[in-house]
Parts: C-alpha cells; structure tokens; sequence
DNA sequence: CTGAAAGCGCTAACAT
DNA sequence: ATGTTAGCGCTTTCAG
C-alpha cells in the first residue's frame, strides 16, 4: 500500500514509470511524483542482510522453489540450473537459515543436554562425547546446567521445550523427585535418554555405568589384598550410583564372609569439606578400618591427604581406592587404585541412543545401556 | 479433494453416509466404497502438537494479536484480557515457539561458541562461566569444538552462521592462519569476542590473560628464591600465550642481570608425550637448569614426574613452576608452585563484553580485557 | 483496546 | 523441470 509522501494517502497514487530501477509513483490529488525512500540503503551497514533463496532465485530469475530444490538434491531439477543455483549461492555467500528450515520442518535438529553441573572433568567429558556423535549427525548440542536445583532443572527443561529440542539428554540434580518437566518432553513426542543420575519412574533409555560391578571388584580387590575392616565412603543417598556402589560393597563383603558393620559406612554429599568430614568420621573411629572404598576419587584423595597428614601409611595401614580415575589420582602418591568408567562412551553412547530415537519416532523402543568399568591396580591399595 | 483409494481419480468420488463417525465415500468408477484412513489419531501420539498462540487465542475467542500482547507486557492491553490469556495459556501448558520468534524478530538470543578442545579443564570452565552469564540473560550457548583443525573451525563458524547466532565466542585453533571465516561474522553485524588464543587481525573485543605479567611473577620467585640457572618449556611457537610467557620468562632473567641461554627454552606442543621429551631434553644438558618454569601445570607435572624418577631432589636440587593450578598441582609432592588465571573469569568477561556488544549493535566499540593472574607459592619453588 | 494482515526464510504439496 | 501457493508460529504495523 503506498502512501503518498505529501497527504500520507493511499488513494490518487497510481505507477508513473521507472526511475534508476525504482518504481515511480504519481498522487492525482497533490499532484506530484515521487519514488520511496530506498531502505536497502539504509540497511546496508546496519545490519548486513543475509542472501536467503529469494536473492539467489532473483538473481537467475527463477522461482525460489527451484533454488531450493537445486540446493537439497532434489531429483527434479535440471544438472544446469542446480550447478548455476549452486554458483550463485556460493558468489552471494548463501547461508541457509536453519531457524526457518527448522520451523517449516517442525524440527530443529537439536539436542539439549541437562547436567547438574560443569565442574569437574566429568560432565564436560561426557558432553563432549555426546557433542561429537551429535555433531557428526548434523545436530547441535545445547546445554543447560542445573547446577544441582530442582528449580533451575525445571526452568531448562522449559527452555530445551522452547527451542524446540528434537531429543534430550538428562543427568538429574540430587534434589529432583518430581518429574513432571521430563514428562513434558515425552507428551510431545521428544525423546529422552538419561545418563548415569536416570529416573527409574521413567520408561526412557537410560545409559549407566555397571556401578555395582565396579564397586564389587574394588572391594573385592582389597579383600584378595589381606584387607579385612573396610569401610565405605558412599555418596549422596538420594543417587542411584550411591545406592549401586554400596551395594557392590556390601555383596563383596557377604561373598567373602566378611561382616558388614553400619559404622564403615558413612555418606558424603560430594563436597569437599564433608570428604574430609567423613575423612575424619571414619579415621577416628575407635576401631578404623583398613582400607576405604570411596565413591569417588576426590573424595579418596581428600582422606589420603587426611591419612597423610596423620601419618598412616598408605597403603601398609591403609588401602584405599576411589571411582573414576581422575587425573589427579594418577599424580597423587602413592597413586590411586581406582575403578576407571568410560566417561566420554556414557556421552557418546547416550546420544548415539537419542539420535536412533529421534530417526525412529513411534518405532523406537526404550534401551537400556549399561557401560563397563575397569579396575585400575595402582600402589594404594597394595600391601 | 478426496481421491478414490483404487483408481486415484477425484472425479466420480460421492459421500455416502458416515460409519463410526467417519466420512465414507463411493467411487462410481470402481464401484467401492471406502473411508479415509484417519490420520488425526495416528498423529494424537505421533507428535503432540505444541499449543501455539492461536490455540489460546481460539480457546479465548480473540485474535492471536490480542495474546501475543498479552504475553508481552504490551501496554495496550486490557488487564482481564491478559489475565485470561495468561490463565488459559498456564491451562494449556504454552511454551513460546522460539524458533519462529527468532526467525520473525531476526534475533535469535543464542551465542555461539568455538574452542579447539574440550579435555582439559581449562576450556571446560570457560565456558561453564560464559554460559552462566549467557543464561541469565536468556541465552542459549551453542558449542563448537574445532579440535585444532581449521577446516573444522571454517565449519564450526559456518553452522553457527547458519544458526544466526547473535554473537561469537572463539579461542581458535594453533594452525588458524586465514580469518575469512572470522570476518564472515562481522561482515552480517554479528559481535565477535575472542578469548585466551586471540586474533591479532581483527578489530574486535579480546579477552586474555596477562600471561606475561604471569610469567615475569613466576621466575621472579625463581630467582628470589636462589636458583639462577632457571629454564623454560614453553608452549607451541605459534601460539600467542607462549609469546608473551616467554617474554616474561626473559624479562625477569634480564630484570636480575641473569644470562639467557638458548639451550635453556625448549618448546613443547603440549602433548603428555612430548611434554616428557622437553622434560628429559632439559635434564640430560650437561649443565642442567636448577629450576624450570613451565608454561602449564600438565607439562610441569611431567617434569616433575621424571625428575623424581630420577631421583633428582625438589626442590632443593630442581625448582618447578607451572601455570594454570589445575587441581593435580595440589595433590603432587611436591605440591606444585604454579600462577592461577581466573579461568571462569574469562569466560564471563567475554561472555559480558558479547552480550553488551550485542545490545549496542552499531555503537559498540571493542574492547581489550586482560585478567590479572596470581602466583600460589607451593613447595615446588621453595628452597 | 482489539483485529486483520503482512511477512521472517523456508519447505512441500500441488499445478503446470 | 519449474512455478505457484500455502503455511510453520510468531511479531508488528496499520486500521478501526
């Protein structure tokens, strides 16, 4: 609708020619002409518009559906336009909006990725993995901290749901008991898979450690290493991997006839200065233990460095092993025996699970994946 | 427009009756009659249709105009109105398509970010504090690893592009020499920070850490503390943080009147292995240093590795200093004397300086940050 | 205060 | 083989 530019009106304007390219115009009741203000112009260095397929189809003068065909190896398409469109796009820089792609195609080829946090080398390892199978599909990763809150789990899982999200990876916080906002993904049909912190109310694929064989074979390690009192620093109750792990513990101690007693173990929320509170809890015992088995490494290396300062000698007086195989249990002396996950698989793994159930829709049956662990023998456990 | 489903055609099609609430229809042609497969309730669990604007606007008997202001706090709305559209949006479980907002809005409230790896925990926590303060101000974080490749960061840059993200993020690879992809960002408008591995031909915002300052503070406390023969293992030549490093590796040799000697500066390309190699290349000369700056705390820690094994004293026969206080410098014996960057810091810096480019647009002009470092004096150092 | 309509860039029926 | 058209879900003039 064009305004005159004296009366502001949109009646009397009628066409009058074209000047430089541009569409004149003529308004009958002011009597005069005029061509718009070129916006192009004025854009220009504002914003660099970006060449979309009407550009490249204006330019061979063809109709945007041929560019676009020409551009997605459609079958349809003359060898000679698809090279020249292919040409154009290349000269104009083309590069295709992938924020309308995804909403026509109802599909943002995107995956969102919920961990509780960034910290230590073992969220951003499984990340990782699970980036470079996602990218390698041609998906993007976005990634959202809960940093272990419930409420901030529920704001991003709103956020993945905003963005529309084709599929989500899931580690929980330890607080999470309500899973409505998970729910929420499978009412639109967005898979999800959880990854070592899965919820068991769900019926979605879930990639796991095997916590209970790692920690049987630890325990076990230090029982066939003359080890007798051992104690267990386990993780937060609320964890599956708590719960795994000491029941590991637990049946090493029974299949080797060894008395299980409440006092050896003692639960850690993670945090460092609880490791060296239950550190302490366990070292002042009446009766200590000789050996710990810890949930993970830093929480191993806490009451080494505790044992150390005490000087109790490791591993004479006490053998100690962890989980995870951190870098730092390497370096430590005398280095940590600990039980080696497959950090960056459990990413890989789990979005290799997500992407086949993005592909099969309906079809798609839940999995459940359960990585081995290894044990890794180093001097802190061996008499 | 019905189609017969034996012979295709559309003409000769007539409604005939209604079976379980279902349209049947009769082909005069092939003389059969048939009903259309329902494809409502194949989609009701296929893909549960995201409520949109028009739903509420529907369900509410107004137009979707009317709830798009509603939801925005538009001024020009009737506080029952909003009310209403607010409830039923709640009641139908809303979530904004941000897709087609971005697309209609050109704005996409996404950063993207490139890094060459992910392993470390260096990269890891930049852009843990990077996505913090992304997400407090509604962004989403899309992440690229180049893996020291070019032509994958020319790739990384290109899908980020393509996801018209409003602003960059990069620490490019060691061999990026070209900056065509780089420049493509600033060409459509969109700000570009670089962090930590910067881009010295390009005007825009960097942030880094003041490595040299770091580097002159470490051997300073080198020679403070007696040792005079001190070497350096420095990082890849192309890199700029080994420049400067080793700029103030030599700058505090000079500040004392110490000589530089050649044979002392080895450079390593970081890797464990050849990390070893410089190790051992330092402590076979035949006048070995009596203290190595080293130009992080990996290869530090592995010349500290070798050294014990060879049974050289530290730090009475051998001072070592790393950089960066990653967490294995504290749990090694000796503890290892190291400088400490603010590594989230830059992360949040860059991701700050981003975010007010981004809303400047035009007016914003870059900016140059450089983080201050701290020496942590261990044992590793001390005489 | 509300509605109608255009359009962001793209895909995909449908038509030619 | 190519063009036309109708959206995807949303914001944003413009018109009442």
């Amino acid at each position: 609708m064009i305004k005159c530019i004296r009366c502001k009106h949109v009646h009397a304007i009628t066409k009058s020619g074209i000047v430089r390219g541009k569409q004149r115009y003529f308004c009958k009741d002011c009597n005069i002409y005029f061509t718009l203000p070129d916006e192009t112009t004025v854009d220009m260095k504002h914003k660099k518009h970006m060449t979309t397929i009407v550009d490249i189809a204006k330019a061979l003068n063809v109709s945007k559906s041929t560019v676009s065909r020409a551009l997605h190896e459609h079958e349809d398409i003359n060898p000679h336009t698809r090279a020249a469109v292919l040409k154009m796009a290349r000269q104009l820089d083309y590069q295709p909006n992938l924020l309308a792609k995804s909403l026509v195609r109802s599909k943002s080829n995107t995956i969102g990725i919920i961990v509780p946090e960034f910290l230590t080398y073992f969220f951003p390892t499984i990340i990782m993995g699970a980036q470079q199978v996602a990218a390698e599909a041609g998906y993007n990763v976005i990634i959202c901290q809960s940093q272990e809150s419930y409420k901030t789990e529920v704001a991003n899982a709103n956020v993945l749901l905003a963005n529309r999200v084709d599929g989500v990876l899931i580690s929980m916080t330890r607080e999470t008991k309500k899973f409505d906002h998970f729910k929420a993904f499978e009412k639109h049909g967005i898979p999800v898979v959880f990854f070592n912190r899965v919820c068991d109310e769900m019926d979605t694929s879930k990639v796991l450690v095997n916590d209970y064989e790692g920690a049987l074979k630890a325990v076990e390690h230090l029982i066939k290493n003359g080890y007798r009192n051992i104690a267990h620093i386990g993780g937060p109750p609320a964890l599956l991997i708590t719960h795994n792990r000491l029941r590991g513990y637990k049946d090493a101690l029974a299949k080797y006839k060894l008395p299980f007693k409440k006092e050896l173990v003692v639960h850690c929320n993670l945090s460092k200065k609880d490791a060296i509170a239950c550190a302490e809890q366990l070292l002042n015992l009446k009766q200590p233990p000789d050996a710990v088995f810890c949930v993970n490494d830093p929480v191993a290396i806490q009451l080494m460095l505790l044992a150390k300062k005490r000087k109790i000698k490791i591993p004479a007086e006490l053998g100690i092993v962890g989980f995870s195989n951190e870098p730092s249990g390497e370096v430590i002396e005398p280095a940590l025996t600990t039980v080696q996950q497959p950090v960056a698989d459990i990413g890989r793994s789990a979005a290799g699970i997500l992407l086949e159930a993005i592909a099969k829709g309906e079809a798609y049956v839940p999995e459940k994946k359960s990585l081995k662990t290894t044990l890794i023998v180093r001097e802190s456990s061996i008499k």
